[in-house]
DNA sequence: CTCATGACCAGATTTCGAAATTGGTCACGA
DNA sequence: TCGTGACCAATTTCGAAATCTGGTCATGAG
């Protein structure tokens, strides 16, 4: 394992462990077995370096998602994307911390993430806003609102998801998987057209005339993820030293 | 003005001026135009003070809720009576610092809130499930999801349009009115069976059985938010000296 | 006698200078 | 050439004194 690796993976398990405040460089380096000054010599800061631990943590979830969708085309939809999303988000601790915005744990790196990537977070914003327009165009997602608003929709009612997540852990539905599925069903409900569940039985053409609208979608889509993935690329690279 | 409602107003003033931690008894009294002795003629303690604050803030709140619900039965249903809580909630500033859990102006009376109103929060869980089957028995609510599981999207839900208020009022759509319009959107999408957006136009006979269906539900609900209401003034009684 | 008041007190919070810690550098040596 | 840890400036922590504040109650006005 490099040792630029084993660095990053260090920082990530004790920002989890004790939290940005009580993590030092040379806790960082003595567990990733390496000198002090040889942190520095991959990343420009203790900020960059944490910086480049949330955006590995999100290029993962990115990669992941990109995967499914090529996998399988009906993953461009809000609902199962989403799902994909928030199973990510649970199954690995950094992505909860920064997704919930955990004071506990990231302290003020909370703002400072948030501040240092928000240009990433803005291309995102548009990368969700194309694609609720292609699936719109292929008759996926329903016209019964601003683009704009359906944006927000989705925006919000994930977040409510993210967030109760750690509040109600006690009276919350106990599998995660469980909490995944209602998050599906319900933007499935509040954004699209396919497989309504209010109709009783799904017939058999109108799911293949669906499968082939996704195939279509998924063509434009995909690449708008595979672009985020390079910024994100991008954005970890420019952590480093030159 | 009574003395007890003067003491209430210029606590709950102060708090979302100057947040918890920096408001001091001697200041409420003094803006109250009474002897700081007098604030404890009243109240128990300085948090049962706040916590009669709050307790107003929701009753307030709650009445508002039962009054639209006795004027338009259809206000039971989720969508429309969660966009009347959202609306209450902008409005009230005590009520945004509550629902949001703002750490500034809150400080660690959030959780003495939390942990003190646990019993009323468990009957208002209640009081929504109850809402829930009845509006399903009248066939208002679908019936494609465990009541439990549709409590959890609708509590996910309107978190997350509560949450995400404090957290994106930039980027987010700039009306408070067309974001209660977006949450009542996504929620009636999500959970409810009438005036289905996706069926193009909604013909009157269907307009007029909903109705009818509503106002039986109502005759059903709206006592439990009466009980609420009690619940909560026998609470905010609780918070009295004596 | 009733009831509002502010002086009073113990405990909590803030202050502030000293001491300790830590992010970041760089001369050294493997 | 490249990794290292001693080193330094700057920030954080510590601790005890000083201040503040929640809560009480003796007092006096009505």
């Amino acid at each position: 394992m490099e040792r630029g690796e084993r660095i990053l993976e260090a920082a990530g398990e004790l920002l989890v462990a004790w939290g940005y405040r009580r993590v030092t460089i040379d806790e960082i380096a003595r567990r990733a077995q390496v000198g002090k000054g040889t942190v520095y010599l991959h990343w420009k800061t203790k900020d960059a370096l944490f910086l480049a631990v949330v955006l590995q943590a999100k290029l993962r979830s990115h990669r992941a998602q990109t995967a499914r969708m090529r996998v399988d085309p009906l993953e461009v939809l809000p609902s199962r994307m989403m799902s994909g999303v928030y199973r990510d988000f649970l199954a690995d601790p950094v992505l909860r911390a920064v997704y919930s915005a955990d004071t506990d744990v990231l302290g003020r790196f909370n703002d400072i993430a948030k501040k240092e990537l928000a240009e990433l977070a803005a291309y995102g914003d548009q990368v969700v806003r194309r694609q609720l327009e292609v699936l719109r165009e292929h008759g996926l997602v329903r016209a019964d609102m601003d683009v704009v608003q359906q944006q927000y929709a989705l925006l919000a009612t994930a977040s409510g998801f993210f967030l109760t997540e750690a509040l109600l852990h006690d009276r919350a539905p106990h599998a995660a998987e469980e909490r995944a599925h209602i998050l599906a069903h319900t933007l499935r409900g509040a954004l699209e057209t396919s497989a309504d569940p209010r109709s009783g039985t799904g017939t058999e053409p109108a799911a293949a005339r669906t499968r082939a609208a996704a195939e279509a979608a998924a063509s434009e889509i995909i690449p708008l993820y595979e672009r985020l993935e390079e910024l994100s690329e991008q954005e970890m690279r420019r952590q480093l030293r030159h």
